[in-house]
DNA sequence: TGTATCAATTTGTATAGACAAAAGCGGGTC
DNA sequence: GACCCGCTTTTGTCTATACAAATTGATACA
């Protein structure tokens, strides 16, 4: 049983993705629809509103409703930690810390990452192996002002990763994906020849304004790949799976 | 001015991103918000639909609407046509066409775009230049059942993947990004040393289960990144900017 | 000709009321 | 105990109505 803002929606959709609208075409007003559907004008306006919200027609007043412009080729990516990830998957999981250490940012860092210079951190070195092969070699910065109870934290059995995704809430993330070439130090973790194409991750998360934390994920090319599917068709963002893979 | 939708929408949001209501907290009932906002029922409900859409909340009949369990750490990447990003970014583009050469199918290509064998393609090999350097290595299929236009279509003054864009609507995207080696052919084309890292993305769109186009970008790895940013406190994933950015 | 004003149209937001669907709870029966 | 039934609570959807805001087009006027 399909509800009638449903029914609405999803016509609407299938006619522009099926090409039937064209970008800039007209849509019918809200009291042609209520006469097609015969429901309330209430019900009209939250099936185009969802349509609008969603990028698929864009609406204005004493004008009308139209098909939008032009299809943006996007994705949805869900990047997650790489436990999760690798659980979720059917791999097995371990990790090693690295490095740990308290220090204070210096200048260089600071710029990098858009904080003030002197501001405590923590830093993480710590290399993920996913079924007996390494598989990612993270280097983490932690701002202990953000997060204070990082302080005294192990990390011992919960990756930082997971831990933090935990325990602080953040309200903005970046994301920068990158190949390098692996040097000397690196494909000797990874275990892989120096040189070899390595795919980065680089992440920094906020809260309010400030960083929280700043991570570089590097993982060698071959044993390693990002995917994202979208579907202009889909109701939420939620409803996506775990994307990223084990190649 | 404010409405009284989106003032409930960003009291809560804002309550739960800054972390005072953690994942699992029982958010009011409605009839309590009602109270609350000195509002009708309809529109507290609007407000908490908008939330669980967007995947702050869970809501279920007789228990009640529930921060959602876990932040996931996701990214929206817009995706876009090299010559349009080139152009938005301020920078010159061209390209030139290596190969355009009508084929069928074989079945190990089959396979792997899930297609039948024989089906009639255009196979199309491009170079794209930024500012005076190769900056993509552009290898593209196109499926002629599903785009008779392009068997005649040169190519000549619209690059393949915006007059695609242009063209042909699509239900559904898979995007992949890998970090692999350069061979000596493409290293040559984007005169680049062998072995450099490089970037590639592979996209495959499809319009109701058919294979549209598929493609595969290489990027050389010094000259280019992909880039996205998530707000968990965005209205829709629709106002986001061009995400993919010259290094 | 240019400009201010007004009316009409369309979308945006809100209200109060109604009933349906899902799910927990308790009571009774076997 | 297990099972069934009906009561209650909460969310889901829909209606009819109302007024506000934005914008177009026409009209009046300098």
């Amino acid at each position: 049983m399909v509800s009638i803002h449903q029914r609405i929606f999803e016509d609407i959709e299938a006619r522009i993705i099926g090409g039937i609208w064209q970008p800039g075409h007209r849509i019918p007003f809200e009291h042609e629809l209520v006469q097609e559907y015969q429901c309330s004008r209430m019900t009209v306006n939250k099936a185009l509103s969802a349509l609008a919200e969603r990028g698929m027609i864009t609406r204005r007043r004493k004008v009308g409703s139209f098909v939008a412009s032009r299809q943006i080729d996007r994705t949805v990516m869900d990047i997650q930690d790489i436990s999760t990830e690798a659980e979720l998957a059917g791999h097995d999981h371990s990790y090693r810390i690295l490095l740990r250490k308290i220090e204070t940012l210096d200048a260089a860092t600071a710029a990098h990452l858009g904080e003030e210079k002197g501001a405590e951190i923590l830093r993480l070195h710590c290399l993920h192996t996913v079924d007996g092969k390494p598989n990612a070699l993270e280097r983490r910065i932690i701002m202990l002002a953000m997060v204070p109870s990082a302080r005294t934290e192990s990390f011992a059995s919960v990756p930082p990763g997971k831990w933090l995704l935990d325990m602080v809430p953040w309200s903005k993330a970046r994301h920068v994906i990158r190949a390098v070439s692996a040097d000397a130090a690196t494909a000797r973790l990874l275990e892989t020849a120096r040189g070899e194409a390595c795919l980065t991750l680089i992440r920094q998360t906020w809260q309010m304004s400030h960083t929280v934390t700043h991570v570089e994920i590097i993982h060698p090319g071959d044993r390693f790949q990002f995917a994202g599917d979208f579907h202009p068709t889909e109701r939420g963002i939620t409803d996506q799976l775990p994307r990223r893979s084990l190649s």
